[in-house]
DNA sequence: CGTATTGTTGACTACCGTCAAGCCCAGTGG
DNA sequence: CCACTGGGCTTGACGGTAGTCAACAATACG
């Protein structure tokens, strides 16, 4: 594959994985694409269906190549709350000893490229930097849980909404930059791109509080609304100031 | 250092780290001992005392050799989240970037093996396995936190003070075991070892709800008190009911 | 255009948080 | 030995935030 720079050169190294210039494809060299290739398989997921069951054995890896994915967990009775949204380039499976410790849900139409433990095993040992990689992957997963744990246990309604809508914001301007809340000073438009049901699961809340708080915020000037799903923060620093307690 | 069993060979082989049987010390050869030990540093924490600050440079990992560790985050208004707590043969350091992501304290002495990222760095090279250990210590953080979010996200007190409780007697019990909520059926002791304010700040609940939560689990019978951290689990599998949301 | 699904709004409720008083117990000093 | 003190825990009264239930509106879809 012929490329004109060092980014694009990255971002093409691997035909499966496309995604994220740091993707778990791209720690490997050009000539292993071919090996890269045998050790891993292209699957379509229709939006809604669940590729992963909490509790069921856990034989694979995904990365994410396109679309997005939900992660949640179950209680008997049906409450449900989820971890997270995965996004192109994201790994999923490290959440699991010998079974999945999560249900994994398309989002959208998805794109997923599947690798076999025994087939990162295998990719691990003739590419060590991978091994780094993985862990990397997990330690930003753990520093998300962190924020995620105070979000839940220690945030109001009005305070959850704004760290969300912050969080979005910030996974939509830069995929590298949603580990920091750092918005710009403008307005800034937020696709959620998924139903009120979810952003209450993912909040801890009920979609009456979620839809509540919404209509808090643009009567406050804060947001406005198009359609259902498309969001504009106008003031985004204030919202970041709401998300961390001092609004 | 001559052992007798399989067993003592494997938990006496780094003098450092005692604890786990798959300790990170212990896929290291004896042998080698000398160079682990001129890569690390043993270090006692005195009670209360914090050794890790939320936000600051990130350089080390640790390992608890002794004692208890609660890790935790606040908000800037000084609300705070325990994340967990951390125990003999546990890593820490892992949810960090370039800053650590969370704080740690002390609770009760404390005995640590410090070993910096660039000893970490030389270990693994020396030691291949020591990635898939740290990979895996990773995966069960995970496993934790996806718990954690369900309990702070859609459980009850009541049913918040279940899992901890049941959580607590599964990790006296068995170290390894801690990971799946089993509980014999007859009465378990129970020492939780820390005042009111960690569970509450753990359980994402006020010191009140926790004292009447204990109230009424005392008078249905399901607990006895001790005086203050001594409890007995007089029905752990109405309690892991409880738990689940099935009580 | 009609139906179904999803979202919004309102009235009411309940769980848990807040505030305050009192208790228990350990440690201290008279 | 006992009174005193202080910190952590418990208990009670009250209030607020978010949940529940229900009706209605908006949107999607055939």
């Amino acid at each position: 594959m012929v490329t004109s720079s060092i980014g694009d050169a990255v971002r093409d190294r691997c035909a499966h994985c496309p995604g994220r210039a740091d993707s778990i494809c791209n720690v490997i060299c050009d000539e292993d694409l071919p090996f890269l290739a045998a050790e891993s398989a292209r699957i379509h997921i229709p939006s809604g269906r669940a590729f992963i069951e909490e509790g069921t054995p856990a034989h694979d890896f995904y990365v994410l190549t396109d679309g997005r994915v939900k992660l949640f967990n179950l209680l008997p009775d049906g409450r449900r709350q989820i971890a997270g949204f995965a996004r192109r380039g994201d790994f999923l499976g490290l959440a699991a000893a010998k079974n999945y410790a999560f249900s994994a849900e398309a989002l959208g139409d998805v794109m997923l490229c599947r690798f076999s433990h025994s087939s990162i095993e295998r990719l691990t040992e003739r590419f060590p930097r991978l091994q780094q990689r993985l862990r990397d992957e997990a330690s930003r997963e753990l520093i998300q849980m962190q924020r995620r744990l105070v979000l839940l246990g220690r945030k109001t309604a009005r305070e959850r909404l704004a760290t969300f809508l912050v969080e979005q914001s910030c996974s939509m301007l830069c995929r590298k930059g949603r580990d920091q809340l750092t918005v710009p000073d403008g307005p800034v438009l937020v696709n959620l791109a998924m139903p009120r049901t979810d952003i209450a699961d993912y909040l801890g809340l009920t979609i009456e509080t979620v839809s509540r708080t919404f209509g808090l915020f643009k009567k406050e000037r804060l947001i406005t609304v198009r359609g259902i799903t498309g969001i504009t923060l106008l003031e985004p620093y204030r919202l970041v100031d709401i998300a961390e307690g001092l609004g």
